[in-house]
DNA sequence: GTCTATATCGGGATAGAC
DNA sequence: GTCTATCCCGATATAGAC
């Protein structure tokens, strides 16, 4: 592998256990067992990994969200959706471990966040909708528009929330509290028995063991 | 005022304001115009301040959630507890900025957040239950556990994630933004009409525009 | 209590040899 | 491409005079 490829690797390895702040370059490059005028050579700093790496971030998220979403979704199909989009997000955590400081630092990136998280409420809004259409949920335009609002509440910090807590769970659990809540949270506006409330946690619990 | 007193007041304004990486011991002194080395002669760096600065919203958080429910609590008293809890955290709202970075720092202070926390977490508990007995609450005591939750993330990541989308709002907003929400989550599970909710939702707009 | 001056330390960054 | 050596800078911290 080429080193340029290898740098940031590490680099996001190092920043999701440790936090951006945490890492220095010569951490870096001491991890990788070379020197810091090395890494120098290929990225002119810490910026600049943290830049490529958005960029990475940024790449993928935007084609799962691009992905048209069907007009006669399930809701199987919703938290699979979800789920793809968490596991990205979590492949890329240290972005989300304090948002702030980073979009502080970093201008461009902060409007590329602003950006992805106006698009994923775009997608969690025509998704809702879809279930309007088929009768599967319940409530007005105004509801939906909150609904909307607390899923991405839900899924962009539920991570910090357990953080702050002081839990250690590992990456499967973390991903699926976030969908159990975000279920949570919706199932009242569905038009749902509590089987089938029970009968989808037991789906998803099991799809995030699959990843 | 005392100068070890000022120096308190303006580093929490200076926290709150930049967020507490973005600022400096120099920083401080330069606001306060006096010399570092005067800063240092009282605190012994941005450490103690920090700490003294906690321990502050500690026990006035304390107080807060020592106050005893009572057992005939209305939503209303319910809410504006909340609202008293939301003043206290938002006059300290740095340590939330980026709480991860803050207890990565200081063990100390990473213990009380957690003391904090499920001490909030248990206040809120007793309140669901109160309601429940008045048959005011509906569904089961897992479904009360997964409120509970619900209400801890949605009262400590709101202001996160209204940062994290970048959008600018004022104290008094912010903290409805958050009453709000829960007010909106919790609602499903509440024996109440329609009605009732956008009254509830009127007035705790109301409270918090005098707040 | 307060100041000035200074020491220290760590991270970011570059020059030049190989 | 990679290394060593070095520089710069900002933040922390202390000593000693007033």
């Amino acid at each position: 592998m080429k080193t340029a490829e290898r740098i940031l690797l590490v680099s996001l390895e190092l920043f999701n256990q440790q936090g951006e702040t945490n890492v220095s370059s010569v951490d870096i490059a001491l991890e990788l067992d070379i020197s810091p005028g090395n890494l120098y050579y290929h990225y002119k700093g810490k910026d600049s990994i943290i830049t490529a790496l958005f960029a990475m971030y940024q790449s993928r998220m935007i084609k799962i969200l691009n992905a048209p979403a069907n007009d006669s979704l399930s809701l199987e199909e919703f938290f699979y959706y979800l789920l793809l989009v968490f596991q990205v997000s979590h492949e890329y955590r240290f972005l989300y471990r304090n948002p702030s400081e980073i979009a502080e630092k970093y201008a461009k990136i902060a409007r590329g966040f602003r950006r992805i998280l106006k698009q994923k409420e775009n997608v969690f809004d025509t998704c809702l909708k879809s279930f309007y259409e088929q009768d599967l949920l319940l409530g007005d335009t105004q509801q939906r528009q909150q609904i909307v609002e607390l899923i991405g509440l839900i899924a962009t910090q539920t991570p910090n929330y357990h953080l702050l807590k002081g839990e250690e769970i590992n990456d499967g659990d973390y991903i699926f509290q976030s969908l159990a809540t975000i279920l949570f949270a919706l199932t009242p506006y569905m038009q749902m028995s509590k089987e089938a409330y029970q009968e989808l946690d037991e789906t998803v619990r099991n799809l995030c063991k699959e990843a």
